[in-house]
DNA sequence: CTTGCACTTAACCGATCGGTCAACTATATT
DNA sequence: AATATAGTTGACCGATCGGTTAAGTGCAAG
């Protein structure tokens, strides 16, 4: 059994550095199969088109997160807003890591993909808007526990953590137009002064 | 003399809405040059490379801007937080009109080229980010006269503005992912709310 | 009337693109 | 031992990629 799933990961493994680095259209699956190991026919043997791999990049990427960073920040043992300030110090420091090892600023995957991609593909924005709305609920769930104890004035959650997502997404694009992380940590903090109010009854 | 200019600008005209709405990779040449009604070489006549034309229609883009809805945004004659919103409005509706001729939120030209091409292209990235670094500075002369004049308390200037900055680049990208230009009107005016104070002395 | 230059045409370059295919090997089942 | 099936190989597909080139065309200056 373990051979097929050592082909399938050894693609995947080869294909994530690549689209994180460069992108989906100038990444092709000649270089992957050879950064695999293996051959073209063989590559289509376990995925029916270059869409389903990068679908199941981006899976790997979610679940690289959720099971990282993003479980540690928003830890249920931490205050609240906390848990913002976690995720931005995370962010940060990921970016920071691979400027170190890559010597370029990569971004965020699921960003990149969207602004390439969404115009022309709508099964990939569609799971890329998936990846997105998960995130927004782990926001905005801090937010709800943080008004629920009185950490922050009330606010209206669900807008605020997608301005929060939004302005996450903004500060690691302008970081990389710079090629350089401390935008991140510059910027970053700022993301708790986002206030999106309750809209009258 | 008008011959030739007129060539010139049918291939940038043709190459506009194209990179606008697909990405860079995803456009050829030749599909520019059909569009145009030219020939790949009358094309090479013009631009040396495809990468010289794109940077023609980045300018493009960024003068359209700087007289159009930035001109009219950052006018001096209008209350400085109010240019702020007046530039929210303006970016929602073009990418509302945008959406009902074209079908689809295209978004921002220059954070869609920053994300795919600036780990790869160290001259498009400057020029990009000499487009950030210029609209940056139209935020923070809002800003600091909107400190001067007493409607808002002192922050950091130029780290807000950058940070506004961002935030629109991220709620753009948000309503891509969700081809929807209402999320700008959602989360659009929550810009004003971020602040980043003055380091202490 | 000729020379020169800006511009255009259309064929062409090697390389790569995403994807297919038939033949082959290795393993597990009967 | 025979069969079925999963996985692999390597050649191949037509199309397109960015870019080049040689041969023209038309106009303007001398």
């Amino acid at each position: 059994m373990n051979i097929t799933i050592d082909t399938r990961s050894r693609i995947i493994a080869a294909a994530k550095p690549r689209f994180h680095s460069r992108s989906y259209a100038n990444v092709g699956i000649q270089e992957i199969c050879e950064g695999a190991g293996i051959q073209k026919g063989s590559f289509y043997h376990f995925f029916p088109s270059k869409r389903d791999l990068v679908m199941a990049v981006i899976d790997e990427f979610a679940d690289e997160w959720a099971h990282g960073f993003v479980a540690e920040a928003f830890d249920p043992a931490l205050p609240p807003m906390e848990r913002i300030d976690y995720l931005i110090d995370a962010a940060y420091f990921w970016q920071k890591s691979i400027k170190q090892v890559h010597g370029r600023m990569l971004g965020c995957i699921f960003g990149n993909l969207t602004l390439e991609v969404s115009t022309q593909d709508d099964i990939l924005r569609a799971k890329l808007l998936a990846i997105f709305t998960r995130a927004k609920s782990r926001f905005q769930e801090a937010l709800d526990q943080a008004i629920a104890g009185g950490d922050i004035p009330p606010l209206d959650s669900a807008l605020t953590a997608e301005a929060m997502l939004a302005y996450l997404e903004g500060v690691i694009l302008l970081a990389k137009a710079q090629n350089d992380p401390e935008v991140l940590y510059r910027l970053g903090p700022a993301i708790k002064t986002l206030r999106i109010e309750l809209a009258q009854a």
